[in-house]
DNA sequence: GTGAAAGCGCTAACAT
DNA sequence: ATGTTAGCGCTTTCAC
C-alpha cells in the first residue's frame, strides 16, 4: 500500500503537505501542489480513510436500522435516504432487523461502538421498547416512521397517521358509508385506527372494536383472512377500511374469490400507497403518505447535525398524508 | 471516551492484557481477567473498533453494490446477504446505482478506499462496463445476478437465464403454443430471449426478431405499452412470452383493460417469481429463480475468502431456475 | 507556505 | 501469563 510518506518522498515534501494537497486546502503554493499532485498519481495513491477517521473521529457513515427492505414501504425510505447520504458524501450501514426485536437489539449494540457519525431508526416495532439505549448512543440519532408515541427526547420525522385513518374514513363516510369494518395489524396500527373512528364519529357512527378484525404483520395473507371473518358476519359491512395497502390487497383478492365486486358490492381503502396500488384490480383508492419526503428530511437532520456539530433537537415533525381517490371505493349500493 | 489505557490503568495492568481480555484470548489468567472485566463494567468501556481496524486491517464490512432495492427481486437479495452477513458478525454496507452508471462509478471509487473487508456487485447493467476497475480492487470481489456474459476473472454466482428462458419457453409450447411473442427488455435479457427462442425452435417454430417487443427498464408500463403493440398486430399471438415478472403484470393488465381474458384467450409468462406474482390476478405462470440461494452463496464465498485469506477463485456457478405453473397459462383456444 | 513532532486507540511481535 | 516497544496512516498543533 503506498502511502502519504512514500508520495512526500517522491515529491520531496513532508507528509503534511500531501495532506494539504490531499484534502483542498488552499494554503499550497502552486508549485509544490503541483509536484505533489504529479507524485500522486505517479504512484496511485489513494488515502486509506480509516487512518483519517482515527484522526478525525469522523466516518462520514451513517447507520440506517429498518424493519426491512422487502417492502415497498421502506425500500423507498431506504432509497432516498441513500439519496440524501450520497449527496453529501456519506455512506449508508444498512441494518434490518425483520420484526425480531432481539436482532434489533443486536444490531443496535454492535453498531455503537462502530464509529458512525449518525444513526437513523425507521419503524417503532422492533426498536420501540429499546429507545432508552437510542438515547445513551453518544452520537446524532433520529427516528422516523414512528407509529406509536414518539419518545420526547430524541428527534422524530413521522407521518400523522391519525390523519391518515381519519382521511380513509371521512373519504368513506362523504361517500355515504355507514357500515364500515376495519382490517388492521393491531396493536401496531392504533393511531391509524382512532383516526378512521374519529371520522365516522362525526357522521354519528361509532366504530367499536367489534368492527376491527386483525391482521397480524399486515401481509396480504392475513388481510384475505380476516375479509372472509369480515364476510362471515351476519350484516354486511359496506366498505372495508385497512391499515395498509398490502392488507387491502389480500382483502380484495378475497372478495374477488367470493363473488363480490370491489366497489359496486363493497367499497376497500388502504393507507400507504404502495406502488402496487396503483396497477391493483381495481386500482386502490388509499392514502398516501410523503415518504420520500419523510426519509429526506430525517436524513438531513442528522447530516446537518453533524454539520454544526449540535445535538440534534428532539423535535416531533409531522408530515401530512393524503387521500389518493382510485376506483376500490364508491358509494354503497342501494337496498 | 474511555480507552484501553483508562481500563489498564484502573486493573493495575498494562494495555496489552486488556486487549487480550477483550478479545476472548485464552492466555489470561482467570485473577487477572476477572479484575479487568470488573474494571471494563465500572468505567464502561467499549473498544474503538476504528482503531482495531487501523491496527489489524480488517474491518467486519463488505460493502454490497446493488441496482435498487425498490424491487421485490434485489430485496430479497439485500436482505439474505444481510442475514449471512450478520450470521458472521459482519457489517453492510449498501450502494444503490439506480440505473445509472456514472453513479455506480462514483459509488465504486468512493468505495474503494473505504477499507472494505470485500465487495459483492449484483446486476450488470450499471456495472458491467466498469469490471476492470472490480478487477484491480485488491480486495475480495464477488458479482451476483449477473444476465449478460460473465467476465472471466472474477467470481459470479448467478441464475442460468438462458435455461430460465428455455423453461418459460417450453411450458407454452407443451402446451400447444405455436404463435408466440416475446416482450423483453432489450438488450438487457437478450440471454433469456435466446432460451425462449431455443425452446420454440425445438417444435419448429421459429421465433424472429419481429416477434420481440421491447419493454424498456422492465418496469408494468413498458410491458402494458408493448403489450398493445402485441394486439395490433395481423394475427394476434396464443401466448405472450416476458422477461420478467414486472412486465408480465402490466402485459396482463393491458389484456385485461382490452376485454382479453387471460388465460383463456391468451397466455402470459414471467420470468422472477416475484412476490406479487402468486398475488396477481389471474396468478402469474412464471420461472422462478433460486435468488436467496444465490445471494447466500456469493457472500459466504466472500466471507470463506477473508477467513482462508485467499483470493476468490474466479469460477461461475450457475444456479437452476424452475417452471412455476399457476394460472396465467393453458393451452391455446381452438380456432 | 512548509516542516517537525505528537498523537488518534488499538494490535503485533517480542521479551521477560 | 504479563509487560515493552513499535507501529497502522493519517491529522493536528505549533514552530519556522
Amino acid at each position: 500500500m503506498v502511502t502519504m510518506d512514500d508520495v512526500a518522498r517522491r515529491a520531496g515534501v513532508t507528509k503534511q503537505t500531501v495532506s494539504n494537497v490531499v484534502r483542498g486546502r488552499t494554503v499550497v503554493s502552486p508549485d509544490t501542489r503541483a509536484k505533489v499532485e504529479a507524485a500522486i498519481a505517479e504512484l496511485g495513491y489513494q488515502p486509506n480513510l480509516l487512518a483519517r477517521s482515527l484522526a478525525t473521529g469522523t466516518t462520514m457513515t451513517v447507520g440506517f436500522i429498518v424493519p426491512t427492505v422487502a417492502n415497498p414501504f421502506y425500500s423507498v425510505v431506504v432509497e432516498e435516504v441513500e439519496t440524501v447520504l450520497e449527496e453529501r458524501g456519506y455512506h449508508l450501514l444498512l441494518a434490518t432487523t425483520r420484526g425480531d426485536g432481539e436482532r434489533a437489539r443486536r444490531h443496535l449494540t454492535s453498531l455503537s461502538n462502530r464509529s458512525l457519525d449518525a444513526l437513523l431508526v425507521a419503524g417503532d416495532r422492533d426498536l420501540g421498547e429499546h429507545v432508552p439505549l437510542l438515547e445513551r448512543l453518544g452520537l446524532p440519532v433520529a427516528l422516523c416512521m414512528w407509529d406509536s408515541e414518539p419518545p420526547s427526547a430524541l428527534p422524530v420525522v413521522t407521518v400523522d397517521f391519525e390523519k391518515a385513518g381519519y382521511l380513509a374514513g371521512r373519504h368513506l363516510c362523504q361517500l355515504g358509508h355507514r357500515r364500515p369494518v376495519v382490517i388492521a395489524d393491531v396493536p401496531a396500527h392504533r393511531v391509524r385506527i382512532e383516526g378512521m373512528r374519529r371520522a365516522f364519529a362525526e357522521v354519528g357512527v361509532t366504530l367499536g372494536d367489534e368492527a376491527v378484525l386483525s391482521a397480524p404483520g399486515a401481509t396480504p395473507e392475513a388481510g384475505y383472512a380476516a375479509a372472509l371473518l369480515a364476510l362471515a358476519a351476519p350484516e354486511r359491512p359496506t366498505c372495508v377500511l385497512t391499515s395498509t395497502d398490502a392488507i387491502a390487497l389480500g382483502v380484495t383478492e378475497a372478495f374477488r374469490h367470493h363473488g363480490l365486486r370491489v366497489p359496486e358490492d363493497i367499497s376497500v381503502v388502504g393507507i400507504d400507497d404502495i406502488p402496487q396500488a396503483a396497477h391493483a384490480h381495481p386500482p386502490l383508492t388509499t392514502v398516501g403518505l410523503p415518504m420520500r419526503r419523510m426519509a429526506r428530511d430525517a436524513a438531513e437532520l442528522l447530516l446537518n447535525a453533524i454539520r454544526d456539530k449540535q445535538p440534534v433537537p428532539p423535535d416531533l415533525s409531522l408530515l401530512s398524508p393524503a387521500i389518493i381517490r382510485r376506483e376500490s371505493s364508491a358509494p354503497p349500493a342501494q337496498n
